[in-house]
DNA sequence: AATGTTGGCGCG
DNA sequence: AAAGCGCGCCAACATT
């Protein structure tokens, strides 16, 4: 059965594979046509794992599943990787902000809901890894017998087909297959990132806290809670800091500074009146309390949100594991799940440092951006800009040679901001870049009245709210006032749809782009640094054994992947952990990724979508 | 005591 | 430098 499964794989260009979890580490496997027709009967796999091992290895495959964030993780763990998936809870979600409510019928909807058993991700709430346990999420398996596996299958195959119809009934299928495609491929790195980690030298996180703060203070270590009641112990620099501050405000008694209204009340008993505590209305005022104050501000935000605590609970083992939430954002941007991954203070890129013989490359796409509006609004004149390698420089010409104006009038344009001198920036905008302005202009009006945006691949915003509508809404009576509120919000409508459309295709761009460096990174040879001359195809004997194969070369890490690959990725920005010798071919990697991209969701356009790279030993020493 | 909201700030 | 957009997370504070 397998065997013959495996030679039909081989021969046609895509195979899927519909995969359903069964009892314990077992599965059922039923090979699809491309539209998500049953070929075949499904097999069942006593070893799920390996059965995946085994078909990946014949390639083509692209494997149908529930969600990879629930079974690709057991799959890693069990040392087994696969080039492409079509995730079926992140097609959906994408299917259904396109088509507003559900257009399936009941019958599919019961489909649907027997392939949503969760009603999450069931994660340990903490960073650590979790333990030893079955290959498959108990949850996702528990109380599952044959027969429900068997259901799980027809579930996913219904739903899957429905699918692949809606996909091609799109205004342009190829686009919104493409990030269906896309929006999967991320998912599979976002796991094998998790897995992988970010390299975090604790170490070096701990002098710099110590440098800054002063030493750890007592009772905050370990796992046991602090003795006592009462706010925790503030290390000795905030302490300092914080006494400061009292006495500067006349010190009758102490001020929290992380209390903004103590805050405000002691302000103004000292004479100085602010509406907020905010860092920007404090840097205007001129008193002694606020250097102390600004300080404090800063190290303060570090010892909570990156401190030794933050040390304790996400790193371990030389490794910052992150949990990446594909999709979490409404413009396809990636969301985080603990431990801020996406929000990793400048200061703090001290601490990742590449294994020994080992390089980090990162990459990060200039201005991308003010790009994307140039590709997806054809506007020729802004597209020629857009060709080259400073954009902003480029179009300062039409700006009087200032850069800066030309980047304030971009940024304007995108962000719907027209305080100060971004009004009359914008009118020359308007003026000399038509197509371009017209783009956001119309994104904007569109959102004002209502309606929703779409992504350059298909990628939809979300309408608005109830609430938005009844505050927006016209009232038929000529008597009655408007809701003097509704401008307001139709207005905040129209600044989030214009930056939607260039946010959105900018994570359509990025996704693509990273779904075409990891498949270039695993045809690097992990030896020689060189891409392979042929694919591996070593089908492994029937119902081997899946463990990860340790590397000799690195008692540090024996789970890190031996070849290049992807450790860290934010929204327009990706950092390769791979041994030195493969850092030439990362790059040239790197840079063909983004050349695919760009061909791959604009067509052939002028635009370029340059990506800086640099190969250091330190993310800190990146640009 | 647990849960929700607010103000603030880190990242892109 | 901040401004417009998008997030996550913290301590403090409010509510249940």
């Amino acid at each position: 059965m397998l065997a013959r499964l495996s030679a039909a794989c081989g021969t046609i260009g895509s195979v899927r594979i519909a995969v359903a979890p069964g009892p314990g580490q077992s599965g059922l496997l039923c090979q699809l046509d491309e539209d998500g027709s049953r070929r075949g009967q499904p097999v069942h796999a006593d070893d799920l794992a390996a059965a995946v091992r085994e078909y990946e290895g014949t390639g083509g495959i692209r494997w149908v599943w529930p969600a990879t964030a629930t079974i690709y993780p057991a799959l890693l763990r069990a040392g087994v990787r696969v080039s492409r998936c079509h995730d079926v809870t992140l097609a959906q979600a994408l299917l259904f902000s396109r088509d507003g409510q559900p257009g399936e019928s009941v019958a599919l909807a019961d489909a649907w809901a027997t392939l949503r058993p969760l009603p999450g991700p069931a994660q340990a709430p903490s960073g650590r890894q979790p333990s030893q346990q079955a290959l498959f999420d108990p949850a996702l398996t528990a109380g599952h017998h044959e027969v429900q596996a068997g259901q799980s299958l027809d579930a996913l195959i219904a739903v899957h087909a429905d699918q692949q119809a809606r996909v091609a009934a799109d205004e342009h299928p190829a686009r919104f297959r493409l990030l269906v495609a896309a929006e999967s491929a991320g998912a599979l790195a976002a796991a094998e990132m998790s897995q992988a980690g970010l390299p975090w030298r604790a170490e070096v996180h701990d002098e710099l806290l110590t440098g800054l703060l002063g030493p750890r203070p007592p009772g905050a270590a370990g796992l046991t809670a602090r003795a006592g009641p009462g706010p925790a112990p503030r290390p000795t620099r905030l302490a300092e800091l914080a006494a400061q501050i009292s006495v500067a405000l006349g010190g009758r008694h102490p001020v929290n500074p992380d209390s903004p209204a103590q805050l405000i009340r002691a302000l103004a008993a000292a004479g100085i009146r602010v509406p907020s505590t905010r860092l920007a209305v404090l840097k205007e005022i001129d008193h002694p309390v606020i250097p102390p104050l600004l300080e404090y501000k800063e190290l303060s935000r570090l010892h909570a949100a990156f401190g030794w605590s933050w040390l304790d609970t996400w790193v371990s083992d030389g490794r910052f594991r992150p949990e990446y939430v594909v999709g979490g954002v409404v413009s396809g941007r990636w969301a985080s799940r603990g431990g801020g991954a996406l929000q990793i203070p400048r200061l703090l890129r001290r601490a990742v440092v590449a294994d020994p013989g080992w390089a980090l490359v990162v990459a990060d796409a200039a201005q991308l951006e003010p790009r994307i509006l140039a590709a997806l609004a054809g506007d020729r004149a802004f597209a020629a800009a857009a060709a080259g390698g400073d954009l902003y420089a480029a179009l300062a010409g039409a700006f009087g040679g200032d850069r800066g104006k030309a980047k304030l009038a971009l940024l304007s344009a995108m962000y719907g901001g027209a305080g100060g001198e971004a009004g009359q920036l914008l009118a020359v905008l308007r003026q000399r870049f038509p197509d371009a302005s017209g783009y956001v202009e119309a994104a904007a009006r569109a959102g004002e009245e209502g309606r929703v945006v779409r992504s350059v691949l298909g990628r939809t915003c979300p309408p608005p709210s109830a609430g938005w509508r009844a505050i927006t809404e016209e009232s038929g009576d000529p008597d009655t006032e408007r809701d003097p509120r509704a401008g307001r919000a139709s207005r905040a409508r129209g600044r989030f749809t214009r930056n939607f459309v260039v946010q959105a295709s900018a994570a359509d761009w990025a996704l693509v782009m990273l779904a075409a460096l990891r498949a270039r990174l695993a045809k690097i040879d992990p030896h020689n640094g060189q891409p392979d001359a042929m694919p591996p195809a070593q089908p492994l004997p029937l119902g081997a054994r899946s463990t990860t194969p340790p590397d000799p070369d690195d008692p540090h890490d024996p789970q890190r992947p031996p070849g290049p690959h992807l450790v860290f990725f934010q929204h327009d920005e990706v950092i390769v952990h791979c041994h030195q010798d493969q850092a030439e071919a990362v790059v040239a990697a790197v840079a063909q990724a983004g050349e695919e991209a760009a061909r791959l969701v604009f067509g052939p356009t002028q635009v370029a979508f340059p990506l800086t790279t640099a190969v250091v030993d330190c993310y800190a020493d990146a640009k």
